[in-house]
DNA sequence: CTAAGCTACGGAACGACGTTCCGCTTAGCA
DNA sequence: TGCTAAGCGGAACGTCGTTCCGTAGCTTAG
Protein backbone atom coordinates (compact mmCIF):
# COMPACT_ATOMS: atom_id res chain seq x y z
CA UNK A 1 0.00 0.00 0.00
CA UNK A 2 3.00 2.43 0.47
CA UNK A 3 5.34 2.71 -2.37
CA UNK A 4 7.86 0.25 -0.69
CA UNK A 5 8.93 -2.57 -3.28
CA UNK A 6 9.08 -5.62 -1.33
CA UNK A 7 12.64 -7.01 -2.12
CA UNK A 8 15.51 -5.67 -0.58
CA UNK A 9 17.59 -7.43 -3.26
CA UNK A 10 17.11 -6.94 -6.88
CA UNK A 11 17.15 -3.23 -6.22
CA UNK A 12 20.22 -1.14 -6.72
CA UNK A 13 21.78 0.03 -3.45
CA UNK A 14 21.50 3.73 -3.31
CA UNK A 15 17.78 3.11 -3.53
CA UNK A 16 17.46 1.23 -0.73
CA UNK A 17 19.67 3.87 0.89
CA UNK A 18 17.84 6.86 -0.29
CA UNK A 19 14.23 4.87 0.97
CA UNK A 20 15.94 4.93 4.43
CA UNK A 21 17.25 8.25 4.29
CA UNK A 22 13.84 9.51 3.12
CA UNK A 23 11.83 7.64 5.84
CA UNK A 24 14.60 9.24 8.36
CA UNK A 25 13.76 12.16 6.98
CA UNK A 26 10.37 12.58 6.89
CA UNK A 27 9.97 11.19 10.28
CA UNK A 28 12.16 13.94 11.71
CA UNK A 29 10.45 16.41 9.69
CA UNK A 30 6.74 15.18 11.39
CA UNK A 31 8.32 16.30 14.46
CA UNK A 32 9.54 19.25 13.92
CA UNK A 33 6.89 20.37 11.85
CA UNK A 34 3.67 18.18 11.92
CA UNK A 35 2.69 16.05 8.76
CA UNK A 36 2.32 18.31 6.55
CA UNK A 37 5.71 19.19 6.07
CA UNK A 38 6.28 20.05 2.31
CA UNK A 39 7.18 17.11 0.23
CA UNK A 40 10.60 19.52 -0.39
CA UNK A 41 11.43 19.70 2.95
CA UNK A 42 11.33 16.07 3.53
CA UNK A 43 13.24 16.01 0.18
CA UNK A 44 16.26 18.30 1.36
CA UNK A 45 16.40 16.73 4.45
CA UNK A 46 16.92 12.97 3.06
CA UNK A 47 19.22 14.99 0.71
CA UNK A 48 17.82 14.18 -2.75
CA UNK A 49 15.59 15.43 -5.23
CA UNK A 50 11.92 15.74 -5.18
CA UNK A 51 11.84 13.01 -8.01
CA UNK A 52 13.53 10.60 -5.84
CA UNK A 53 10.23 10.94 -2.86
CA UNK A 54 7.59 10.57 -5.45
CA UNK A 55 9.59 7.32 -6.94
CA UNK A 56 9.59 5.72 -3.61
CA UNK A 57 6.33 6.95 -2.61
CA UNK A 58 3.59 7.50 -5.03
CA UNK A 59 2.11 10.00 -2.71
CA UNK A 60 2.64 12.33 0.25
CA UNK A 61 0.06 10.24 1.55
CA UNK A 62 1.78 6.96 0.81
CA UNK A 63 4.89 8.78 2.83
CA UNK A 64 3.25 9.39 6.15
CA UNK A 65 1.72 5.45 6.10
CA UNK A 66 4.72 4.27 5.38
CA UNK A 67 6.34 6.41 8.80
CA UNK A 68 3.77 5.39 11.14
CA UNK A 69 3.16 1.84 9.43
CA UNK A 70 4.55 0.08 12.33
CA UNK A 71 2.74 2.16 15.21
CA UNK A 72 -0.47 1.67 13.43
CA UNK A 73 0.06 -2.44 13.55
CA UNK A 74 0.78 -2.00 17.40
CA UNK A 75 -2.69 -0.52 17.57
CA UNK A 76 -4.04 -2.88 16.18
CA UNK A 77 -2.23 -5.79 17.85
CA UNK A 78 -3.18 -4.26 21.01
CA UNK A 79 -6.79 -4.22 20.01
CA UNK A 80 -6.11 -7.99 20.12
CA UNK A 81 -4.96 -8.44 23.41
CA UNK A 82 -7.47 -5.24 25.12
CA UNK A 83 -10.51 -8.16 25.05
CA UNK A 84 -8.60 -10.37 26.88
CA UNK A 85 -6.80 -7.62 29.26
CA UNK A 86 -9.65 -6.22 30.27
CA UNK A 87 -12.54 -6.50 33.12
CA UNK A 88 -15.57 -5.87 30.42
CA UNK A 89 -15.55 -5.17 26.80
CA UNK A 90 -16.68 -1.48 27.80
CA UNK A 91 -13.13 -1.34 29.79
CA UNK A 92 -11.66 -2.67 26.80
CA UNK A 93 -13.14 -0.52 24.16
CA UNK A 94 -12.16 2.55 26.42
CA UNK A 95 -8.50 1.66 26.89
CA UNK A 96 -8.04 0.99 23.00
CA UNK A 97 -9.25 4.32 22.22
CA UNK A 98 -7.33 5.68 24.48
CA UNK A 99 -4.80 4.28 22.78
CA UNK A 100 -5.24 5.53 19.42
CA UNK A 101 -5.95 8.65 20.99
CA UNK A 102 -2.79 8.87 22.32
CA UNK A 103 -0.92 8.16 18.77
CA UNK A 104 -2.92 10.58 17.13
CA UNK A 105 -2.45 13.78 19.76
CA UNK A 106 1.28 12.61 19.35
CA UNK A 107 1.95 13.44 15.64
CA UNK A 108 1.58 16.91 15.18
CA UNK A 109 -1.16 17.56 13.02
CA UNK A 110 -1.63 13.64 12.06
CA UNK A 111 -5.93 14.33 12.77
CA UNK A 112 -5.94 16.81 10.52
CA UNK A 113 -4.62 15.22 7.94
CA UNK A 114 -6.37 12.14 8.44
CA UNK A 115 -9.68 13.94 7.58
CA UNK A 116 -7.72 17.07 5.80
CA UNK A 117 -9.65 19.07 3.05
CA UNK A 118 -10.71 16.68 0.34
CA UNK A 119 -8.43 13.92 -1.84
CA UNK A 120 -4.98 14.85 -0.65
CA UNK A 121 -5.15 12.57 1.40
CA UNK A 122 -7.30 10.01 0.66
CA UNK A 123 -4.99 7.26 1.03
CA UNK A 124 -4.08 7.84 4.54
CA UNK A 125 -7.50 7.95 5.26
CA UNK A 126 -8.97 4.86 3.64
CA UNK A 127 -5.69 2.88 4.86
CA UNK A 128 -6.44 3.35 8.58
CA UNK A 129 -9.98 3.14 8.01
CA UNK A 130 -9.09 -0.83 6.61
CA UNK A 131 -6.71 -1.38 9.23
CA UNK A 132 -7.97 -0.14 12.30
CA UNK A 133 -12.12 -0.40 11.23
CA UNK A 134 -11.87 -3.81 11.91
CA UNK A 135 -10.19 -3.73 15.48
CA UNK A 136 -13.05 -1.25 16.26
CA UNK A 137 -15.54 -3.13 15.19
CA UNK A 138 -14.74 -6.08 17.52
CA UNK A 139 -14.47 -3.99 19.94
CA UNK A 140 -17.63 -2.70 19.96
CA UNK A 141 -19.66 -5.66 19.01
CA UNK A 142 -18.38 -7.31 22.56
CA UNK A 143 -19.41 -4.13 24.19
CA UNK A 144 -23.33 -4.32 22.26
CA UNK A 145 -23.22 -7.45 22.98
CA UNK A 146 -23.12 -7.17 26.86
CA UNK A 147 -25.27 -4.55 27.23
CA UNK A 148 -22.93 -1.85 28.15
CA UNK A 149 -23.25 0.43 24.91
CA UNK A 150 -25.70 1.54 22.70
CA UNK A 151 -25.80 -0.66 19.42
CA UNK A 152 -26.41 2.65 16.57
CA UNK A 153 -22.55 3.33 16.59
CA UNK A 154 -20.95 1.90 14.12
CA UNK A 155 -17.02 0.97 13.79
CA UNK A 156 -16.70 3.89 11.10
CA UNK A 157 -18.58 6.78 12.51
CA UNK A 158 -16.47 5.99 15.91
CA UNK A 159 -13.49 5.91 14.55
CA UNK A 160 -13.77 8.63 12.49
CA UNK A 161 -15.59 10.61 15.27
CA UNK A 162 -12.54 10.21 17.66
CA UNK A 163 -10.15 10.90 14.86
CA UNK A 164 -12.08 14.34 14.15
CA UNK A 165 -12.33 15.39 17.66
CA UNK A 166 -8.45 14.87 17.64
CA UNK A 167 -7.65 17.66 15.23
CA UNK A 168 -5.72 20.08 15.90
CA UNK A 169 -5.40 18.90 19.74
CA UNK A 170 -1.78 20.04 20.53
CA UNK A 171 -0.87 23.79 21.61
CA UNK A 172 -4.52 24.50 22.46
CA UNK A 173 -4.36 24.68 26.08
CA UNK A 174 -8.14 25.48 26.28
CA UNK A 175 -8.98 22.31 24.24
CA UNK A 176 -7.74 18.53 25.22
CA UNK A 177 -9.14 15.94 23.00
CA UNK A 178 -8.36 13.28 25.30
CA UNK A 179 -10.99 14.34 27.74
CA UNK A 180 -13.25 15.20 24.87
CA UNK A 181 -12.92 11.47 23.68
CA UNK A 182 -13.57 10.18 27.35
CA UNK A 183 -17.39 12.50 27.12
CA UNK A 184 -18.26 10.61 23.66
CA UNK A 185 -17.03 7.17 24.89
CA UNK A 186 -18.91 8.26 27.95
CA UNK A 187 -22.13 9.10 25.87
CA UNK A 188 -22.00 5.49 24.05
CA UNK A 189 -22.62 3.68 27.94
CA UNK A 190 -26.01 2.58 28.07
CA UNK A 191 -28.02 2.61 31.79
CA UNK A 192 -26.85 -0.04 33.94
CA UNK A 193 -29.52 -2.37 34.12
CA UNK A 194 -27.96 -4.70 36.91
CA UNK A 195 -28.95 -3.53 39.70
CA UNK B 1 -14.32 42.18 11.22
CA UNK B 2 -15.76 41.57 7.78
CA UNK B 3 -13.95 43.73 5.00
CA UNK B 4 -17.46 45.60 4.42
CA UNK B 5 -17.42 49.11 5.25
CA UNK B 6 -19.97 50.76 7.44
CA UNK B 7 -22.23 53.31 5.33
CA UNK B 8 -23.54 52.64 2.24
CA UNK B 9 -23.39 56.31 1.60
CA UNK B 10 -19.94 57.99 0.78
CA UNK B 11 -18.74 54.80 -1.44
CA UNK B 12 -18.74 54.82 -5.29
CA UNK B 13 -22.18 53.23 -6.63
CA UNK B 14 -20.29 50.37 -8.52
CA UNK B 15 -18.32 49.12 -5.56
CA UNK B 16 -21.47 48.38 -3.75
CA UNK B 17 -22.84 47.05 -6.46
CA UNK B 18 -19.68 44.65 -6.47
CA UNK B 19 -19.82 43.87 -3.01
CA UNK B 20 -23.20 42.84 -2.97
CA UNK B 21 -22.37 41.01 -6.26
CA UNK B 22 -19.57 39.21 -4.38
CA UNK B 23 -21.58 38.25 -1.70
CA UNK B 24 -24.44 36.38 -4.05
CA UNK B 25 -21.92 34.89 -6.25
CA UNK B 26 -19.79 33.59 -2.83
CA UNK B 27 -23.24 31.88 -1.52
CA UNK B 28 -23.67 30.53 -4.89
CA UNK B 29 -20.04 29.35 -5.06
CA UNK B 30 -20.47 27.91 -1.22
CA UNK B 31 -23.47 26.03 -2.48
CA UNK B 32 -22.25 24.53 -5.19
CA UNK B 33 -18.47 23.56 -4.07
CA UNK B 34 -18.27 24.44 -0.35
CA UNK B 35 -16.79 27.12 1.01
CA UNK B 36 -13.21 26.18 -0.21
CA UNK B 37 -14.37 27.57 -3.62
CA UNK B 38 -11.44 29.27 -4.98
CA UNK B 39 -11.56 33.56 -4.95
CA UNK B 40 -11.04 33.09 -9.19
CA UNK B 41 -14.23 31.15 -9.39
CA UNK B 42 -16.09 33.34 -6.62
CA UNK B 43 -14.61 36.54 -8.42
CA UNK B 44 -15.75 35.05 -11.95
CA UNK B 45 -19.28 34.67 -11.08
CA UNK B 46 -19.56 37.75 -9.72
CA UNK B 47 -18.13 39.51 -13.33
CA UNK B 48 -14.82 41.05 -11.12
CA UNK B 49 -11.16 40.99 -10.90
CA UNK B 50 -9.74 38.91 -7.88
CA UNK B 51 -8.29 42.35 -6.74
CA UNK B 52 -12.07 43.37 -6.21
CA UNK B 53 -12.56 40.45 -4.48
CA UNK B 54 -9.51 41.31 -1.78
CA UNK B 55 -10.48 44.99 -1.20
CA UNK B 56 -13.82 44.62 0.23
CA UNK B 57 -12.86 41.46 1.72
CA UNK B 58 -8.91 41.29 2.95
CA UNK B 59 -8.78 37.72 3.19
CA UNK B 60 -10.83 34.91 2.19
CA UNK B 61 -12.10 33.86 5.54
CA UNK B 62 -13.43 37.49 5.66
CA UNK B 63 -15.95 36.48 3.05
CA UNK B 64 -16.77 33.35 4.35
CA UNK B 65 -18.05 35.15 7.67
CA UNK B 66 -19.38 38.14 5.65
CA UNK B 67 -22.19 35.13 3.37
CA UNK B 68 -22.80 33.85 6.93
CA UNK B 69 -23.45 36.27 9.27
CA UNK B 70 -26.65 36.16 8.95
CA UNK B 71 -27.12 32.80 10.28
CA UNK B 72 -24.53 32.93 12.63
CA UNK B 73 -26.66 35.86 14.36
CA UNK B 74 -29.57 33.90 14.28
CA UNK B 75 -27.18 31.34 16.45
CA UNK B 76 -26.62 33.67 19.02
CA UNK B 77 -29.88 34.81 18.91
CA UNK B 78 -31.50 31.16 19.36
CA UNK B 79 -29.21 30.63 22.37
CA UNK B 80 -30.48 33.53 24.32
CA UNK B 81 -33.98 32.47 23.84
CA UNK B 82 -33.19 28.23 24.00
CA UNK B 83 -33.07 28.78 28.36
CA UNK B 84 -36.73 30.15 28.37
CA UNK B 85 -38.32 27.76 26.20
CA UNK B 86 -37.18 24.33 27.04
CA UNK B 87 -37.64 22.65 30.33
CA UNK B 88 -34.04 22.31 31.46
CA UNK B 89 -31.09 23.74 30.63
CA UNK B 90 -29.97 20.63 29.52
CA UNK B 91 -32.89 20.42 26.99
CA UNK B 92 -32.11 24.43 25.95
CA UNK B 93 -28.44 23.20 25.70
CA UNK B 94 -29.22 19.99 22.95
CA UNK B 95 -31.40 21.90 21.54
CA UNK B 96 -28.72 24.55 20.76
CA UNK B 97 -25.99 22.22 19.69
CA UNK B 98 -28.62 20.82 17.45
CA UNK B 99 -29.24 23.60 15.30
CA UNK B 100 -25.32 25.05 15.66
CA UNK B 101 -24.79 21.54 14.15
CA UNK B 102 -27.53 21.71 11.70
CA UNK B 103 -25.97 25.11 10.58
CA UNK B 104 -22.55 23.26 10.06
CA UNK B 105 -23.55 20.61 7.85
CA UNK B 106 -25.64 22.45 5.73
CA UNK B 107 -22.92 24.46 4.73
CA UNK B 108 -20.12 22.32 2.64
CA UNK B 109 -17.43 22.06 3.99
CA UNK B 110 -17.41 24.77 6.62
CA UNK B 111 -16.82 23.20 9.72
CA UNK B 112 -13.50 21.64 7.71
CA UNK B 113 -13.03 25.27 7.06
CA UNK B 114 -13.24 26.30 10.86
CA UNK B 115 -11.10 24.09 11.57
CA UNK B 116 -8.55 23.51 8.60
CA UNK B 117 -4.79 22.88 8.11
CA UNK B 118 -3.45 26.33 10.21
CA UNK B 119 -3.92 29.86 9.72
CA UNK B 120 -5.71 30.00 6.21
CA UNK B 121 -9.07 30.27 8.44
CA UNK B 122 -7.81 31.61 11.42
CA UNK B 123 -10.16 34.82 11.29
CA UNK B 124 -12.88 32.42 10.33
CA UNK B 125 -12.53 30.48 13.38
CA UNK B 126 -11.61 33.12 15.81
CA UNK B 127 -14.60 34.64 14.91
CA UNK B 128 -17.07 31.91 15.25
CA UNK B 129 -15.54 31.25 18.64
CA UNK B 130 -15.81 35.15 19.70
CA UNK B 131 -19.62 35.01 18.72
CA UNK B 132 -20.73 31.78 19.87
CA UNK B 133 -18.90 30.46 22.69
CA UNK B 134 -20.57 32.55 24.84
CA UNK B 135 -23.37 31.61 24.38
CA UNK B 136 -22.54 28.47 24.78
CA UNK B 137 -20.48 29.28 28.39
CA UNK B 138 -24.10 30.28 29.22
CA UNK B 139 -26.20 27.31 28.38
CA UNK B 140 -23.41 25.36 30.06
CA UNK B 141 -23.23 27.36 32.88
CA UNK B 142 -26.65 26.99 33.55
CA UNK B 143 -26.60 23.13 33.30
CA UNK B 144 -24.04 22.66 35.37
CA UNK B 145 -25.61 24.90 38.10
CA UNK B 146 -28.70 22.53 37.93
CA UNK B 147 -26.53 19.58 38.72
CA UNK B 148 -27.26 18.06 35.02
CA UNK B 149 -23.89 18.14 33.20
CA UNK B 150 -20.07 17.40 34.24
CA UNK B 151 -18.40 20.71 35.37
CA UNK B 152 -14.87 20.21 33.54
CA UNK B 153 -15.59 20.57 29.82
CA UNK B 154 -15.65 24.21 29.20
CA UNK B 155 -17.55 26.14 26.24
CA UNK B 156 -14.53 26.53 24.22
CA UNK B 157 -13.49 22.92 23.91
CA UNK B 158 -17.31 21.83 23.70
CA UNK B 159 -18.08 23.74 20.92
CA UNK B 160 -14.66 23.13 19.37
CA UNK B 161 -15.60 19.24 19.86
CA UNK B 162 -18.84 19.44 18.16
CA UNK B 163 -17.32 21.58 15.06
CA UNK B 164 -14.93 18.93 14.91
CA UNK B 165 -17.52 16.42 14.70
CA UNK B 166 -19.15 18.19 11.86
CA UNK B 167 -16.04 17.79 10.23
CA UNK B 168 -16.54 15.87 6.41
CA UNK B 169 -20.04 15.24 7.45
CA UNK B 170 -21.56 15.27 3.96
CA UNK B 171 -21.97 12.23 1.21
CA UNK B 172 -20.70 9.80 3.81
CA UNK B 173 -23.56 7.39 4.64
CA UNK B 174 -21.43 5.83 6.93
CA UNK B 175 -21.03 8.42 8.79
CA UNK B 176 -23.69 10.87 11.07
CA UNK B 177 -22.24 13.89 12.68
CA UNK B 178 -25.73 14.60 14.35
CA UNK B 179 -26.14 11.18 15.90
CA UNK B 180 -22.08 11.59 17.44
CA UNK B 181 -22.63 15.19 18.53
CA UNK B 182 -25.87 13.59 20.15
CA UNK B 183 -23.56 10.86 21.87
CA UNK B 184 -20.76 13.95 22.67
CA UNK B 185 -23.87 15.70 25.01
CA UNK B 186 -24.91 12.16 26.18
CA UNK B 187 -21.76 11.96 27.59
CA UNK B 188 -21.83 15.24 29.25
CA UNK B 189 -24.73 14.27 31.68
CA UNK B 190 -24.71 13.64 35.39
CA UNK B 191 -26.33 10.23 36.79
CA UNK B 192 -29.53 12.04 37.83
CA UNK B 193 -29.86 12.13 41.64
CA UNK B 194 -33.54 13.19 41.77
CA UNK B 195 -34.89 9.86 43.16
C1' DC C 1 38.82 -4.32 -15.77
C1' DT C 2 36.03 -2.32 -18.92
C1' DA C 3 32.00 -0.97 -21.13
C1' DA C 4 27.16 -1.31 -22.11
C1' DG C 5 22.66 -0.69 -20.49
C1' DC C 6 19.16 0.37 -17.68
C1' DT C 7 17.81 1.83 -12.91
C1' DA C 8 17.29 5.64 -10.28
C1' DC C 9 18.45 10.40 -9.73
C1' DG C 10 17.82 15.73 -9.61
C1' DG C 11 15.39 19.52 -10.23
C1' DA C 12 13.04 22.34 -13.75
C1' DA C 13 8.40 22.77 -15.01
C1' DC C 14 3.30 22.58 -14.48
C1' DG C 15 -1.11 23.82 -12.67
C1' DA C 16 -3.58 24.82 -8.53
C1' DC C 17 -3.98 27.81 -4.71
C1' DG C 18 -4.25 32.61 -1.82
C1' DT C 19 -2.61 37.05 -2.06
C1' DT C 20 -0.30 41.56 -3.74
C1' DC C 21 0.53 45.23 -6.83
C1' DC C 22 -0.01 48.66 -10.15
C1' DG C 23 -1.55 50.99 -14.40
C1' DC C 24 -5.87 52.20 -16.15
C1' DT C 25 -11.00 53.09 -16.03
C1' DT C 26 -14.70 55.64 -14.58
C1' DA C 27 -18.00 57.58 -11.13
C1' DG C 28 -19.02 61.74 -8.87
C1' DC C 29 -18.63 66.41 -8.37
C1' DA C 30 -17.78 71.35 -9.66
C1' DT D 1 -17.33 69.03 -19.55
C1' DG D 2 -13.42 68.16 -17.35
C1' DC D 3 -10.65 66.78 -12.94
C1' DT D 4 -9.41 63.60 -9.57
C1' DA D 5 -9.22 60.00 -6.67
C1' DA D 6 -11.83 55.74 -5.70
C1' DG D 7 -12.20 51.59 -7.65
C1' DC D 8 -11.13 48.14 -11.04
C1' DG D 9 -8.86 43.99 -13.55
C1' DG D 10 -5.71 40.68 -13.96
C1' DA D 11 -0.72 39.85 -14.36
C1' DA D 12 2.58 38.41 -11.15
C1' DC D 13 4.48 36.26 -6.90
C1' DG D 14 5.32 32.56 -3.69
C1' DT D 15 3.32 28.41 -1.86
C1' DC D 16 1.95 23.74 -2.53
C1' DG D 17 1.79 18.61 -4.67
C1' DT D 18 3.02 16.31 -8.62
C1' DT D 19 5.09 15.12 -13.37
C1' DC D 20 8.67 14.74 -16.69
C1' DC D 21 12.91 13.98 -18.79
C1' DG D 22 17.87 14.36 -19.61
C1' DT D 23 21.57 12.15 -17.41
C1' DA D 24 24.60 10.16 -13.67
C1' DG D 25 26.16 6.07 -11.97
C1' DC D 26 25.24 1.17 -10.21
C1' DT D 27 25.37 -3.47 -11.87
C1' DT D 28 26.68 -7.11 -14.47
C1' DA D 29 28.18 -9.54 -18.79
C1' DG D 30 32.21 -10.21 -21.27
Amino acid sequence: MAGTAEQGTRRRADARRNEEALLDAAAAAFVASGVEAPVRDIAARAGVGVGTVYRHFPTRADLVVAVYRHQVEACVEAGRTCLDEEPTPYAALARWIDMFVDFLVTKHGLATALRSDSERFDALHSWFLDRLGPVAARLIEAAVDAGEIRSDIGAYALMRGVGNLCIGAENDPRYDARTLVGVLIAGLRLPDRSG
